[in-house]
RNA sequence: GCGCCUGUAGCUCAGUUGGAUAGAGCGGCAGACUUCGAAUCUGUAGGUCGGGGGUUCGAAUCCCUCCAGGCGCGCCA
């Protein structure tokens, strides 16, 4: 209701320009008045126009002002200040619209919203949003335990899809696993060589339940470093271990296997702690077997996308030119200082090695190439894990076992890509592939979706028991380094968390029943996580603090899940006391009775709530475009500030004007069904009590 | 050297893509629980939006420049 209105005031307004002036103007940005009492949404487009039409803003304001209404949902049209033209919002209309979406809105966790798609979509316009969009993240290295940076990528990603999904996007998530890299090979080698362990006994080690395997892992992974340092020549066994697992031969590989798969179990259990789901795990392994990068590289080759070099410094290899990355023009046709030599400043990229090897970036443009549906492959599928509400997570394999109906992956038209921004040249590289195959328009639709990394306050650091340079002490914060298996276990800090909410529920003695409890203190500190991650925008450097993240006061995840049950627990004494109000009936409140609410004396504190609630879907348009899901969680935390605010102000049970507490408790009902969706994007639970 | 990002209150950060009086949390100070449970709320102090130019009716936001910091640029992944 909300977006049509703003799209109408938008359209209203261009067509009032052309008829009144003649002239064309592209549609304009809608602003916010700086008090409701002046209106809802203004536009300020008449300042602009005052040069070409030799008018003061006001006046053309006063003129267009007029031609603007009638207007579904606008009430009036004022002009303010120096030629505002501002539109004040139909407040009964909008209330009653706000409060029918929210109560038809299913709420089921994993029900993909289809609004916004109706069956038989037929503008392009539709058809474009019923494209299958590819989220892929965590994409953890499949060699030890989750840190808390991976937290982040995980709940920016798994939160974007949730906003797509909302909005009615169909998405698949995808997890990138390289289980053939060098991380994996690492591991392995502390397994062969450090520990001389076989397979058999790794696989002891994985099965028993009296130790964590990540954890296991993250230490020896610190051990194998340490040993490379003292033991430069055992590099060999690294790069002996790799080729073996790349080529799937031999007890390494077998090893690999094994460790990879396991380690990916508890990624995945760590992750769904938070929420958190995937569609499809793709694995590097495939990428080889199947001989993807053997597909692209001939299509690379036969496109010239690729140039083979047979002199210089890169002589042997395969490299793609990067032309138009940086270099300014004028640099280049100053280069009179003699031919040849500075040839080699040419940016570009080694694609292919003088050994024939493909490197990195080659298969990960082979994955983007199959992404997109452009590679002329496909993977075989099979089931890996079955989630709880039955939902499958699926892999990929060499042969397939989709049998039956089989979903189908990949072929997306937009894919967005949650890496942290360190890997900004390298993703740069992935879409001038595309681009020299002649792909531009999946590579204008390849989103990386950066992010800034997370690193430990120095508090953190000394809490955790790491050593603190005097370099780390100047720049104020410690980095992570699995290397040196430093960092916080994303388990461990959830675990921290646990207990922290368990006390708190335990201490508050809202509830005996143990279940009750422990289901709340789980939800709780996922809140106090979850949303620890997401306050921050993306580009944000977190430096971690326990004291931070533990926090269940102020700008919380605990704050906006205790708004909601306050709201709820004022429904709970109101059925208590009127065993005839159900949930079943919506509440009923004419028109007339809202009309005058929403203006009467405390009108603009009810109103604040209802526009707020109003403007959920508007807000998670812009976390979509702006590829921010802050926004959403800011959102929702004014949301709850200003229902906190009306909470003290206003008594509802003790209200003994019945038609007023019939408005007040609408009021109550579209905030709380507002902020419970909003937290659900998020991926936050509202526990029963708090 | 080249490229990208960042600089806003004591601290941590927002700022609706160029609009009206720059906001929030934490911390400080002063208050509000016999109430729909205070994981809450109210008040108060705190700002040359890194500096300087420019564009514009209008700039924290766009351009130039300088300063300070971070990251990237590998026949690693």
């Amino acid at each position: 209701m909300y977006l049509e209105i703003q799209q109408a005031v938008r359209e209203r307004f261009v067509q009032a320009v052309r008829q009144l002036f003649g002239i064309e103007l592209a549609e304009p940005v809608l602003g916010y008045p700086p008090s409701s009492r002046l209106g809802e949404l203004s536009i300020a487009s008449c300042f602009e126009l005052a040069r070409a039409l030799r008018q003061s803003p006001r006046q053309i304001a006063e003129q267009l002002a007029p031609r603007l209404v009638p207007l579904d949902g606008i009430e009036r049209v004022s002009v303010a200040g120096a030629g505002y033209l501002n539109f004040h919002l139909d407040r009964a209309l909008l209330a009653q619209a706000v409060f029918r979406h929210r109560a038809s809105e299913t709420g089921e966790g994993r029900s993909r919203a289809a609004e916004g798609i109706s069956a038989g979509a037929e503008s392009a316009e539709a058809a474009a949003r019923a494209a299958k969009i590819l989220v892929e993240h965590t994409s953890i290295n499949p060699n030890k335990a989750a840190h808390i940076g991976h937290l982040r990528n995980a709940v920016l990603g798994d939160t974007f899809a949730r906003l797509l999904r909302y909005r009615g996007r169909p998405v698949e998530v995808q997890n990138y696993i390289d289980n053939t890299g060098v991380q994996v090979a690492d591991v392995v080698v502390g397994f062969i060589h450090l520990e001389k362990k076989s397979l058999a006994e790794v696989r002891r080690l994985i099965d028993d339940p009296s130790l964590r395997f990540d954890y296991y892992c993250w230490d020896l992974y610190a051990r194998v470093f340490q040993w490379y340092d003292g033991h430069p020549e055992s590099l060999a066994w690294r790069a002996a271990a790799l080729k073996d697992i790349e080529e799937g031969r031999g007890e390494p590989a077998a090893v690999a296997e094994a460790v990879s798969t396991a380690i990916v179990r508890l990624h995945l259990a760590t992750m769904r702690r938070l929420n958190i789901d995937y569609d499809l795990l793709v694995r590097e392994s495939e990428i080889l077997r199947l001989n993807f990068w053997s597909r692209a590289f001939e299509l690379l080759k036969s496109r010239g996308a690729l140039r083979y070099e047979d002199a210089g410094k890169n002589r042997g290899c395969w490299v793609m030119s990067l032309a138009g990355n940086g270099r300014s023009p004028g640099e280049e046709t100053a280069a009179d200082s003699g031919p040849g030599e500075e040839e080699a400043e040419e940016d570009i990229k080694i694609i292919v090695r003088s050994n024939g090897t493909v490197t990195y970036v080659g298969k990960d443009i082979a994955y983007h190439l199959w992404k997109f549906g452009l590679l002329g492959e496909d993977f075989g599928y099979e089931p890996f894990h079955t989630c709880p509400d039955g939902h499958v997570i699926w892999r990929t394999a060499v042969e397939d076992r989709r049998d039956g109906r089989a979903p189908a992956f990949g072929r997306a038209s937009a894919a967005y890509v949650v890496i942290d921004t360190r890997q900004a040249y390298l993703q740069g590289v992935v879409a001038a592939a595309l681009r020299a195959l002649g792909y531009s328009a999946q590579a204008d639709n390849l989103h990386h979706f950066a992010y800034q990394v997370v690193n430990l306050s120095l508090r953190a650091a000394a809490d955790l028991g790491m050593e603190v340079t005097e370099e780390d002490r100047v720049r104020d914060y410690v980095e992570v380094s699995g290397r040196k298996g430093s960092g916080v276990k994303a388990d461990d800090l959830i675990d921290l968390l646990m207990r922290r909410a368990r006390d708190e529920v335990q201490a508050r003695a809202m509830t005996e029943d143990r279940a009750e409890q422990e289901a709340s203190a789980g939800q709780i500190a996922v809140a106090a996580l979850r949303y620890f991650l997401l306050k921050y925008t993306r580009r944000s450097i977190i430096t971690f603090d326990f004291q931070e993240a533990l926090a269940f006061e102020g700008e919380t995840g605990p704050y906006l899940q205790y708004s909601v049950v306050r709201a709820r627990n004022i429904f709970r004494k109101f059925r208590d006391a009127h065993p005839e109000f159900s949930e079943a009936r919506p509440l009923e409140v004419p028109l007339e009775q809202l009309r005058t609410f929403l203006s009467g004396e405390s009108g603009g504190d009810f109103w604040e709530l209802v526009l707020g609630s109003a403007q959920l879907e508007m807000i998670v348009e812009q976390a979509i475009a702006g590829e921010e899901p802050a926004t959403v969680a800011k959102y929702a935390f004014r949301l709850a500030q200003a229902f906190n605010n009306f909470y003290h102000r206003h008594r509802i049970l003790a209200e003994p004007d019945a038609a007023r507490q019939r408005f007040l408790l609408f009021v109550v009902d579209i905030v709380s069904r507002t902020l419970a969706r909003s937290l659900e994007l998020l991926g936050i639970e509202v526990p029963e009590r708090m």
